[in-house]
RNA sequence: GCCCGCUUAGCUCAGUGGUAGAGCACACGCUUCACACGCGUGGGGUCGUAGGUUCAAGUCCUACAGCGGGCACCA
């Protein structure tokens, strides 16, 4: 069989998706037991616009070996895949090719075109991260793909809103919102970012009517006074006890305004004076309402000053209408100072621009209220449970104790209208369709308010309206809801988690996951979060054409919940293994002849010889390392375990051991029942690393002779889909083939290899070169172990001859030798190589050593404390330690003596 | 201001109160019949600082420092 010496991962990633898509291995109908239990993920839908970044990736390679894992266990797996529509996003993206390919706006196109070509746009572009999540291995089921501007989704949309409504959690009405001026739409505070900004901080001069006194106040924002219609100050300062409740001349506008006391106003900053303006500061708009003042709004929606700023001040941009201002005061005097001040200011997520808080009609959806019962679940039961704990189950808990109402509207064209209709008088009528609204209104000429909602709306019922809500009965959403877990990163709690656990709780009256696990950031070698500004991302699609799919994805998963520096060198490091596994496999196909999968293991254990005892029992115990590890979200632990399992004990000690039988020149039974046993392991071995590395592991094991149907996961026998590793049961542990002896044997005869190399290296013995060993087991028991293992420890150390003693009396002076565990001896007759000086250094070197250790154990086990308080086992441990330390430090001593002075 | 996390080898990171680990990097040797993306051998750490608890602390507690994050405030 000719295999090329070299893994080429392009080659496997091509060849096996799309079969296993083909076949419907992913949907959860290939799993033909009815009483299978259920996996179930919603993919957190990435926008529609997007493509894939490095965050996706790793959230998609913990959720494919999560899904992967326990649908080999047999679980009735779904992991359900999606988009969002990305309101915002898109449209601003179709707008722009317009503007560029016809030179047009959408408000010459119109409402209905423009839509159609958002669609147009979609179907066109929109499947990027689609092609690139197959690209990933990713084992969702395409044939349940959803979208959230769907039919069946824009129902569910249209059902929430309509029933909160009815319920009063949904209202219309002028609110402080964040505006932003350059998309013209409103925006919930989730979606502005703060920023801190070198800025001036202004203190401006009121004067007091009736009197020549001076009220000072600060501010950033000067060109806002346009606008004030109080100054507040703190109720317990006494400076300005005396003039709470007068009246103030606001300068410039001449406009007489109090002066309140509230409870907001920290006496310590500033003046201790605030200037109060209800329309343009989400502040001064709740203080507003505390005090009933006025609200004059002095800023439009394109950031321009209003009338109601003044004559002189109208339609200029606010940045100019402050510098007027700023000049007026000081020409009047009324400026008292300008110092250096920085300050936060918010700008919209999507363009920068600085947003303009003001006062809009818009619905709201009171979050608070909806919240409630997720709240009561966390607190009352501590779900859904977050890994890791720390700290999100605290961030979580604080949001939803925290809500204010939600801004629901956004001014844009592109995505859920409003089910909300006005008749000629302007009553609303709110109905699942336009009919409902009619008949409410009693009138045909209803208009539908123009605006649509945030994307955020629809994403907050992904897990139940994937699944089938509102439709009662809907099977899918029997069968899979709760889902199993929800996997995303740590920013999105607020917009994803708790919004959608608001749904589920409200809607199923259930949590919508079980879990929430919680990635880690990625961020550049250098500490830097990516980001498209900075240009400083990892594209992970440049990643897998370099090294690989399967390799990434190992970096990813051992990166799990840590924040982790990008570092090329790791996925290096497993491309390399990649290849290790590409090359173990060869050779097991390389001497495959006579043999099969399942073969080699015939008859009671006890009678293996040892390293088919040990490897066995390795294999075992690495099913179940990898098994808890996953299932307690410990991704690197699993990685960790294969990697050594795999490099360490398959390749480096059982090939290596099982050579001399594998490639046996004669073919019979027993050739053929150690090529049975490499490729047994191999194949068990690949099923441990499927959910992992599913491409190179599905391309190797398609090549193994004797897999097949029957390998499957019995519940997918039935299922007339080409035989597969991903269907392939995942290695249950059996502990009854865990053995504690065989592996402390091996340890033995590992440790004795490892001497006789270690002597061969120092000493210079060149490789080629045979030597001869002495073993001296002190008549401990040893002996047969070794003697058993004969031809395997001649092969590793490249050995002509060993032979087995008591002890090392009579061996040649001109011997390098050193101490094993249990009392054991060996000897190196190496004439003519030795300089005994240089010997009785090296040994000198190594009684040192054990010599230091041993005064530590000492020191400790002649602390009556220590033996009288610590664990009668852990002394016993240590006196065992000190016992075998003294041995060696013994032996040692007499192989000095050996050696001569 | 409040809360949280991190600080372990040159780098990126594991680490469960009981002998400090991995990968990469480094050094030396190797055309050993699966693999140089490899094989063998080795060097390298007062576990951020200072206290405390404990027979025993990288691990638990307190304070501090540096870095990062969240929330509040930012007139």
């Amino acid at each position: 069989m000719e295999i090329p010496k070299t893994y080429d991962p392009k080659q496997a990633e091509e060849h096996h998706y799309g079969r296993w898509e083909r076949e419907g291995c992913f949907a959860p109908e290939v799993n033909g037991d009815p009483s299978a239990p259920v996996y179930s993920i919603a993919i957190p839908p990435p926008n529609v616009t997007g493509s894939l970044h490095m965050g996706h990736a790793l959230q998609h390679t913990i959720m494919d070996v999560l899904t992967r894992y326990y649908r080999m266990k047999g679980f009735r797996t779904l992991w359900l895949p999606g988009t969002d529509h990305a309101g915002i996003s898109t449209q601003i993206m179709v707008e722009r090719q317009l503007k560029k390919e016809e030179g047009k706006t959408r408000h010459d196109v119109g409402r209905e075109d423009f839509i159609g070509r958002v669609w147009k746009w979609k179907e066109q572009y929109g499947g990027e991260i689609q092609r690139q999540m197959r690209r990933e291995g990713v084992s969702v089921d395409w044939s349940r793909e959803r979208f959230t501007m769907d039919e069946h989704l824009s129902r569910a949309v249209r059902e929430f809103f309509v029933r909160c409504y009815e319920e009063g959690l949904i209202y219309r009405g002028p609110g402080m919102i964040n505006w932003c001026p350059k998309d013209q739409t409103a925006l919930s505070d989730l979606e502005v970012d703060k920023e801190s900004q070198a800025g001036k901080l202004y203190y401006l001069r009121y004067p007091v009517k009736g009197s020549d006194r001076r009220v000072t106040v600060a501010t950033t924002r000067p060109e806002t006074m346009l606008g004030d219609t109080a100054v507040a100050v703190s109720p317990v300062d006494e400076r300005y006890a005396d003039l709470v409740g007068m009246t103030l001349i606001l300068p410039i506008v001449g406009r007489e305004i109090p002066l309140v006391a509230d409870e907001f106003v920290d006496p310590e900053f500033g003046t201790g004076a605030v200037k109060v303006t209800p329309a343009h500061d989400p502040a001064d708009y709740a203080m507003g309402k505390r005090h009933g003042l006025a609200q004059v709004s002095v800023i439009d929606q394109h950031a321009r000053m209003t009338a109601e700023a003044g004559a002189e001040y109208e339609g200029l941009d606010r940045y100019e209408a402050r510098e007027r201002v700023v000049q007026k005061f000081e020409e009047s005097g009324l400026l008292e100072k300008v110092v250096d001040y920085e300050f936060s200011i918010t700008k919209c997520e999507r363009c920068g621009t600085v947003i303009e808080p003001l006062i809009s009609t818009q619905w709201f959806l009171k979050q608070a209220e909806l919240a409630r019962e997720p709240l009561r679940l966390f607190r009352e039961r501590r779900e859904p449970r977050f890994v890791p704990e720390n700290p999100y189950a605290k961030v979580y808990e604080n949001w939803l104790a925290g809500l204010y109402d939600w801004t629901l509207s956004r001014q844009l064209w592109w995505g859920h209208r409003i089910p909300a209709w006005y008749d000629a008088g302007g009553n609303v009528y709110v109905a699942r369709t336009e009919e409902d609204a009619r008949r409410a209104a009693g009138a045909d000429d209803l208009e539908q308010d123009p605006d649509v909602l945030d994307t955020w709306f629809s994403s907050a019922l992904w897990p139940i309206s994937t699944l089938g809500w509102p439709d009662e009965g809907s099977p899918d959403l029997k069968t899979f809801y709760p889902t199993s877990v929800l996997v995303t990163a740590r920013d999105i709690i607020f917009l994803w988690v708790s919004r959608m656990m608001m749904t589920g709780m409200k809607f199923e009256g259930r949590k919508a996951f079980d879990d929430v696990f919680i990635t880690g950031t990625i961020f550049d070698k250098h500490g830097q979060r990516m980001s498209k500004t900075k240009a400083n991302g990892i594209d992970p699609l440049v990643v897998f054409d370099k090294y690989g799919v399967d390799a990434t994805r190992l970096v990813l998963a051992s990166i799990g919940s840590t924040d982790t520096r990008w570092n090329d060198n790791q996925v290096e490091s497993y491309r390399n293994f990649a290849n290790k596994i590409w090359n173990a496999a060869r050779f097991c196909l390389m001497n495959s002849e006579g043999a099969r999968v399942g073969g080699g293991f015939e008859g009671e254990p006890e009678r293996w010889a040892l390293h088919d005892r040990w490897i066995v029992s390795r294999l075992n115990k690495t099913a179940r390392e990898v098994a808890a590890a996953v299932e307690a979200y410990q991704f690197h632990e699993a990685v960790y375990a294969l990697y050594h399992f795999f490099w360490d004990d398959f390749c480096d000690w059982y090939i290596e051991l099982s050579k001399s039988d594998v490639t046996a020149a004669d073919a019979g039974p027993e050739r053929d029942a150690a090529r049975g046993r490499v490729l047994t392991v191999l194949e068990q071995a690949l099923r441990l690393l499927h959910p992992f590395m599913p491409f190179i592991t599905e391309e190797l094991w398609q090549r193994l002779p004797g897999v097949g149907k029957e390998s499957l996961h019995v519940a997918y026998r039935e299922a007339g889909v080409t035989p597969t590793v991903m269907l392939a049961a995942f290695p249950r542990a059996d502990e009854s083939l865990v053995d504690e002896r065989a592996e402390a044997e091996m340890r033995s005869v590992i440790e004795l290899v490892s001497r006789v190399r270690n002597i061969r290296t120092e000493l210079s013995v060149k490789p080629s070169e045979e030597v001869r060993l002495v073993i001296g087991t002190a008549g401990n028991g040893l002996g047969d172990l070794f003697t058993a293992s004969l031809p395997q420890i001649k092969r590793l150390t490249r050995a002509a001859d060993v032979s087995v003693r008591d002890s090392l009396a009579e061996v040649p002076r001109a011997s390098a030798r050193a101490v094993l565990a249990g009392g054991a001896e060996v000897a190196v007759p190496l004439e003519g190589l030795i300089d005994f000086e240089q010997e009785r250094a090296r040994i000198g070197r190594a009684r040192e050593k054990q010599e230091k250790e041993l005064q530590k154990v000492g020191g400790q086990l002649s602390n009556p404390q220590f033996v009288g308080r610590a664990p009668a086992e852990k002394v016993e441990e240590l006196r065992q330690r000190a016992a075998d330390l003294a041995g060696r430090i013994k032996a040692l001593g007499e192989m000095l003596e050996a050696l001569g002075e």
